[in-house]
DNA sequence: CTGAAAGCGCTTACAG
DNA sequence: CTGAAAGCGCTTACAG
């Protein structure tokens, strides 16, 4: 019932191969010609199947899209860039987030085979850099986003980590802040090795290097941040900041700090990373290393897609500079 | 180069059509023959190609979403409540957010008549009901998650916002709160009108009915929120409480309150609606009234899915509860 | 129980 | 500049 290729053809009286070169603006048809066959296009409201198109040439127009999970604070941002991008070339994108255990790894793998799209952009579920790496290695084109230092085979884009730990050290010694408690996320990700490198390194270069006592392995929730700092508190408090791998973690840092009875920034000033939307509207307002989160989504459509039109992709990282947003939690100049 | 129908025909010495009958699990196959073809099948890795299978059988197994935003603070929930439910029916999600004006909704429906997706899963963006609607009657099966009160002629699923502003008036209520401040959201959604009714009517059946004063009508940001409660105080309190139509609005309002130097809740308690993450995490933790986006779009998708195997659709809409969650910025019993 | 053939709606050499 | 025909990888009557 939907209006065919064929329907165009013998309302235009011409062939299908016609119609064809003329959707597909080929030159070598006559201008009247091609005329003639859009306005019936037009009049029809004809629109090729997308499927038909895919199976003839071999290609679906439609990126993937692989996530964890889609609640994460900062999801939406990447998920956004991404979003507009694909649209904004005429691409589809097709979503997936395989968090349902190893048969959901599978079904995921079968969509490829499948071949229900042509390129991949991904933010890592755990354990999926070997399945994936496989995917590539099988001709699948694929960008990661956010590589967690994982440093895969395939192009992918990050943020300035290292910069922004040390960024994040250099905002507390100007506030004359020397005791830092460093709250991280789980060491097995290269971005929490990188951070925390970034913000060390600065605090030895400044003259006061961090303790083996200064540096808890958090796990970026809220919860677990806010515990942390509660217990050490309530040991005795021996820091006069906290820098948070995420921000969800210096949230709960600064939970722990209210219900202590002690004030943000003044006694303990807080620092987080990412600047997830959450961060401007906390009390005080938190200050934290604001990851590009839509322009990395962005980047990393812009690169599957310019790799999916013929062109090479770079054979380096895209690496976004990372930038401190300085709020409330903070000491002032 | 991937691996067709026709490699595992040769492969088992059997027809196409043998091939395709065990794919599809149709009885009328010989044990043995069907086991022999699926070990190719398993042998080979041989996954049926979507593209080829849709045009076939003129269904494409795909869903479509269509959200105004991807960054919303409760969008997260809903999407991965969707995305959930449609990927372990076997689905694929292609995603939409037609918001770069006109030109992309007609990109989209373009989509529709390409026939990528066999439903359309939608959160409405401004402005597109005569288009969904239009869709709709040409046949393609549409779910619309949260109306917004529009009460469209195809299948929704919402929430009670009518009883969960009676829900927070009553709450209030009982705190002994009789000078509420209310913020609303846009006047044209009809979420915003039930919320309305049932807060108002509870406070007049309560013998406090609300004076026209005790109303405005704002539009689901944090920053009208915090300038509409900060200009209210700063002419004179006369308000014990705020009920927010949204919680980015009830957290602006908590700004304001803290920044006129005032107490949450001992001088004005807030509540807001929704439950979007970040309530459970701001100081003090906001109480509001709790609408399970997870579960409808999880209730969403699952209507959809019924629909298109075959099933017929409720003729009325689906409505989930709300439920007050009392946290601190509520005087506890 | 099994297969040859037509068809889904396109694109693309190949001829003219 | 234009078209007939083959092909993309499946499914599905229709025969046997």
């Amino acid at each position: 019932m939907p209006v065919t290729i064929a329907d165009v053809a013998r309302a235009a009286g011409v062939s299908k191969t016609t119609v064809s070169r003329v959707l597909n603006t080929r030159a070598e048809v006559d201008r009247s010609t091609a005329e003639r066959v859009r306005d019936v296009i037009d009049r029809l409201g004809y629109v090729p199947s997308s499927g038909a198109v895919g199976l003839a040439r071999g290609q679906s127009r439609t990126v993937g899209m692989l996530v964890p999970s889609l609640t994460w604070p900062w999801m939406g941002e990447v998920m956004q860039g991404v979003v507009d991008t694909v649209e904004a070339a005429g691409f589809g994108l097709l979503l997936f987030t395989c968090n349902r255990g190893a048969d959901s790894v599978e079904r995921f793998t079968s969509q490829v085979s499948a071949r229900a799209f042509d390129g991949l952009l991904v933010v890592e579920p755990e354990n999926t850099l070997d399945m994936l790496t496989a995917l590539h290695r099988k001709g699948l084109p694929v960008v990661l986003i956010d590589d967690r230092g994982h440093h895969p085979e395939f192009p992918y884009v990050t943020a300035t980590n290292r910069d922004g730990g040390a960024e994040a050290a250099r905002h507390l010694l100007a506030a004359g802040r020397h005791r830092p408690l460093v709250l991280t996320g789980p060491a097995r990700f290269g971005c929490v090795r990188d951070r925390h490198a970034g913000f060390r390194d600065a605090y030895a270069e400044a003259g006061h290097p961090l303790g083996p006592g200064q540096v808890v392995e958090s796990d970026f929730t809220e919860a677990h941040g806010r515990a942390v700092v509660g217990e050490r508190l309530a040991a005795g408090r021996e820091f006069d900041a906290v820098f948070a791998h995420n921000d969800l973690g210096a949230v709960g840092a600064m939970a722990a700090v209210h219900a202590a009875g002690l004030r943000v920034p003044q006694d303990v000033a807080v620092v987080g990373f990412d600047d997830i939307p959450m961060a401007a509207l906390t009390r005080p307002p938190l200050t934290t290393v604001r990851q590009p989160m839509r322009r990395m989504g962005e980047t990393a459509a812009g690169l599957l897609l310019a790799r999916l039109t013929g062109e090479a992709l770079p054979a380096s990282p895209v690496v976004l500079p990372t930038s401190l947003v300085a709020r409330g939690s903070t000491p002032g100049p």
